[in-house]
DNA sequence: GTCTTGCCGTACGTAGGCGTATGGGGTACA
DNA sequence: TGTACCCCATACGCCTACGTACGGCAAGAC
């Protein structure tokens, strides 16, 4: 069960980390909302009980502030990441939208964290990271040469497509094209998004392996 | 408390009804998610206890299942009046988001049905309302002259729009724009959203009322 | 006036989850 | 070898929420 009494197997520790900790609370948070992070029940999935919890946190909450904080540094370790990664605004945008392709774990938090919201901590940093996102797509359209109302305006717009798309993927994916109809689709909402976009003068096929979804 | 022992107030009934518990479960889920959906809870807000509660239904699960059949045959019947309302293609699109300014409780029922689909018995219904939905906004693009495949192209990017904006007026409401300066966004939206469509030829002010948000 | 029926209150059992108190085993280090 | 400390197990109390059993009361039927 990932701990066998002296050993702990994946890590080589042979016992748990607070961070260990706060990793399980983020897949349990991904999988089943806030709702999910259970002490009893992230004990049982790291094979211990709930002793060990205790002599890492105080209680419960404690736990949910150090999941919102690696979540949190997460997201702004790849908002710098993604701004260091392309220098071209059209390809920041377009590349922001293609990864939104592949990692489902994080789309999944934020909505999980983004329901929750109603807790004043999780909705501080759920308005943070919004406040990171936006600005990011900002500047982005700024650097093409938009001023700033009509930067402001395609910034919500897109990140709103973002979070829609997102939407989708996990209530009705089968919407979402795959495959060749893919790129397609993100050629027409690059079209859209991004002014000046031509697909035509596009690769045919970009870099698939995309990590850098928020 | 709406129930005073032998009349209830405001529907002139002297005992309540299935209904009566099926609003007051949607006004939960649409408060605090369908984990707020808690039976003594509902009770204490119509001021009786679950003894009414389980003379009316089953179980827990039973009233969940009135509420989302609630919900669904509203937004079945709200979507065909949006139908009949507007013939114009262009109007029902336009019509459609600027309505989501309007009705925020049922942005919130969206957004927590959706993150309860892990459910099955809500999944199920959420998957056939995004249907309708979606089926509604690809017959609006057909009916303006677009092919099949660019029509559900188009209604798949004006949902995530559409869905995204919601979130967006959960979680950042101050990005959204307001007073007139929501106008120049939604002719903004639209321009981009609807081939075709020409802000300068619209009226300055539309009808403020839409009460026909799903 | 009694009897039935619809609707609800009350009391109880059960399960799960949080937090605490306390003990114990293993490891490092002397 | 012994001891101190880190890490975890166990047992307990408490609270909340679901579900059940049963009793009661008011109103109409007869």
């Amino acid at each position: 069960m990932g701990y066998n009494g002296t050993m702990n197997v994946e890590s080589g520790r042979r016992t748990l980390t607070a961070d260990h900790w706060a990793d399980a609370a983020l897949d349990a948070i991904a999988e089943g909302g806030v709702e999910a992070l259970a002490v009893e029940r992230l004990a049982r999935g790291l094979g211990v009980t709930k002793g060990s919890f205790y002599w890492h946190f105080d209680n419960r909450n404690a736990l949910l502030e150090a999941a919102l904080r690696r979540w949190e540094r997460q997201q702004t370790e790849e908002v710098i990441a993604r701004a260091e990664l392309e220098r071209d605004a059209h390809a920041r945008i377009d590349r922001l939208f293609r990864s939104a392709d592949g990692s489902k774990r994080a789309g999944q938090l934020y909505l999980a964290f983004a329901v929750a919201a109603n807790d004043p901590l999780v909705g501080s940093v759920v308005r943070r990271v919004n406040q990171r996102r936006i600005g990011f797509m900002v500047s982005s359209y700024v650097a093409m040469g938009l001023g700033a109302e009509e930067a402001r305006q395609r910034a919500v717009l897109a990140y709103s497509v973002y979070l829609g798309t997102l939407q989708l993927r996990r209530d009705a994916p089968e919407l979402i094209p795959t495959g060749p109809e893919f790129n397609d689709y993100m050629n027409y909402i690059s079209e859209v998004l991004i002014p000046g976009f031509d697909a035509d003068h596009r690769p045919a096929s970009p870099p698939p392996s995309g990590r850098l979804d928020p």
